[in-house]
DNA sequence: CGTGTTGTTCAGTT
DNA sequence: TAACTGAACAACAC
């Protein structure tokens, strides 16, 4: 499930890969995944063009060219793959740029992921909405007045791509469990402790997450225990509880978080 | 063959 | 008015 983490490796991928190649043709298998431009639209947009830095803002991936920038929303299955010879066309690929040097192919299973194009000169929040800061970014004090007038959950808070940038699921699941904090707590009620070991835990599960480029599955990580029967805390070994909250599945320890 | 799954959007509510 | 909640959506595994 791409999320800040999974994004992050995409965006190593694509600068490893297809930085400074041209766009020779781009082919789109289906227009649904298409967001304010067609297929047509894209190619003419892109034909002839270098691909330049990519980065990433929250779970998007932005390609900037020397002309438009391409942005990558990755849904819950989207991928990317490079390659450069001739390959396999797989059953969920959506659109394949062909590059001189090889072609880069975006895909998803289910196609809640989307490709849109931001014509220079103009935001690029006109098409991912309006970003928070990025979780990755945000220091102790601004994560404060970031959660200090929410009346919300913490887990929907920190989910909230409005609010900070970055972070789904698992991610909020690991946080908040590193922090040993519940996911249904008030995020405006937080003690400063609370606040400080919350920015420390999503300080360190961010760096570490950045650098597999997914959430990794080791000791010491809630991930590990993730689609297990009876999940037992990494840390503690209570059981796992699974609960509702923010309207997503969550893994809380039943001992340490209240 | 119904249920569960998650990122995002949107309708509806506080 | 902004913040918030929950349902809908997509497609597939189980």
């Amino acid at each position: 499930m791409p999320e800040l983490s999974d994004v992050e490796g995409f965006k190593r991928y694509a600068n490893r890969h297809v930085r400074g190649a041209r766009v020779e043709s781009v082919h789109v298998s289906d227009e649904q995944v298409l967001e304010g431009t067609t297929p047509q639209g894209l190619g003419r947009a892109l034909h002839g063009r270098t691909l330049l830095d990519h980065r990433r803002r929250g779970k998007w991936l932005l390609g900037a060219t020397d002309g438009p920038t391409v942005l990558f929303n990755f849904g819950m299955t989207g991928y990317l793959r490079f390659s450069s010879r001739p390959d396999q066309q797989e059953e969920h690929d959506r659109v394949r740029f062909g590059l001189d040097r090889g072609h880069l192919t975006y895909g998803s299973q289910r196609k809640l992921g989307r490709v849109a194009l931001v014509t220079q000169g103009s935001a690029i929040e006109e098409v991912t909405g309006d970003l928070g800061p990025d979780a990755d970014e945000v220091g102790v004090q601004e994560l404060a007045e970031l959660l200090r007038d929410r009346r919300g959950h913490l887990k929907s808070t920190l989910m909230n791509q409005s609010a900070i940038a970055g972070l789904g699921n698992e991610l909020s699941d690991e946080i908040l469990w590193r922090a040993r904090l519940h996911p249904d707590r008030r995020a405006g009620d937080l003690s400063d402790e609370e606040l400080h070991d919350l920015h420390g835990a999503m300080s360190e599960v961010l760096a570490e997450s950045k650098r597999h480029g997914r959430i990794p599955e080791g000791p010491g990580w809630l991930e590990s225990v993730r689609g297990e029967s009876d999940p037992r805390c990494p840390r503690c070994g209570a059981p796992v509880d699974v609960i509702t909250s923010a309207g997503r599945t969550a893994y809380v320890c039943s001992k340490e978080q209240r």
